[in-house]
DNA sequence: AATAAAGTGTTGCAATTGCAACATTTATAA
DNA sequence: TTATAAATGTTGCAATTGCAACACTTTATT
């Protein structure tokens, strides 16, 4: 919620989801939430909990291609998801807040002054939204598993600012991340800490240079 | 301008421009915009001609992480980019109007009407950006180089509504775009061709299947 | 606590790819 | 027009990867 009401008052933040026709729903885990979305363009808002947007294509292949926490944003107009190809799995318990996004563009509410801050905060999320995807390319770009995987620990302990990683997702996962084989990310793993580049305890990986 | 100043009267486009202190260049071709950049965070619009947003990593290895024509936005904050690891390079003589993006975010400009239109319209801009990267994130997902050629081209006669294709750049920037080796992509058309999946002639690429 | 399910580690092998080196064609500029 | 640069095509070979099959460990669930 921080984000997209920063600078409105609590007041009038109500004001803007019943504006908006908003729907807070709270979902246990491993549901897909296409069941609960009805509307083709919508922003969904992660007010606590975990969801995975995932696309499984033709070979079977499956892919994250997003891996949300709490006042993160998705949407079928911001992420470029169809419920045709792709599922959003919560995954733990998670309440939302839906959106039609319809209703964003429609101008009848700019005589509200927050709005236009709202819209300035949702501006906000989403260039950040594409600095991920940013770097997600950034590294998908890299040739080799290696290259990949150092990528994507120098872009994490960037963040983090320590060279100390917890994995926000199991080795599995981080394999579809990288869209590499889970197998051969694993060896190359086994390599890099032979070599002495990390060292790796469960989901807890140093890097050592 | 066309989608950045939809609803928007002539009249006041050009008030916004002032307002935003946007500058208007005109630049020959092969230049890169960072000579001309100097603030921190900017939007840049190009009104006419193309550029390529490129990024050197150490290995030397060059990915065309844009590639923009008329009407495209591209800036730091939406791209990702800074002038440490990217160039902006003009690949014709290219219009393009500049905007401190700070300015745009800044509160004292909500009282004018046409200004909230103006963000709507820059969000609709920024989310079809999303959905390019998406696009690029599910070509650069698939893990063969003919998978990926596959998927390209169906992405792009999707967009174009035809089966007949010419592409943007040339193969060697394909090449880039898709983050494999010219070489092995070459090779990859070729067996395409010979098993009848496509007919190349120069930029034109038909779809046979 | 027992059982099931999910995640992880390992490795041989075949397929795919990157790299390098070079020939040829096309585009650009003097 | 000619020289120059850029783009494209080709191919052997070594490196990297995906795949498959399996053992083992950790995490959930009843």
């Amino acid at each position: 919620m921080d984000q997209l009401f920063a600078n409105i008052k609590p007041s009038n933040q109500g004001k803007i989801l019943k504006l908006l026709e908003a729907n807070r729903l709270t979902l246990p885990k491993n549901v897909n939430l296409f069941t609960f979305i009805l509307n083709e363009n919508f922003i969904g808002l992660i007010e606590k909990g975990n969801i995975q947007i995932i696309k499984n294509d033709y070979n079977g292949n499956k892919t994250i291609i997003e891996d949300l926490y709490d006042e993160n944003i998705f949407g079928s107009m911001i992420t470029g998801i169809s419920n045709k190809e792709h599922e959003i799995i919560t995954k733990e318990e998670t309440t939302i807040i839906l959106i039609d996004y319809d209703r964003i563009l429609d101008l009848e509410y700019q005589k509200y002054e927050y709005y236009n801050q709202f819209l300035k905060n949702l501006l906000k999320i989403i260039t950040d939204k594409i600095q991920d995807k940013n770097e997600r390319i950034e590294i998908l770009t890299k040739k080799t598993i290696r290259n990949k995987l150092l990528e994507y620990f120098e872009i994490l302990a960037k963040k983090r600012g320590t060279r100390i990683l917890y994995l926000p997702f199991s080795l599995t996962e981080l394999a579809d991340y990288l869209a590499v084989d889970r197998c051969a990310m694993s060896r190359e793993l086994k390599y890099l800490k032979e070599e002495g580049f990390i060292k790796v305890s469960t989901r807890r990986i140093t890097l050592l240079y």
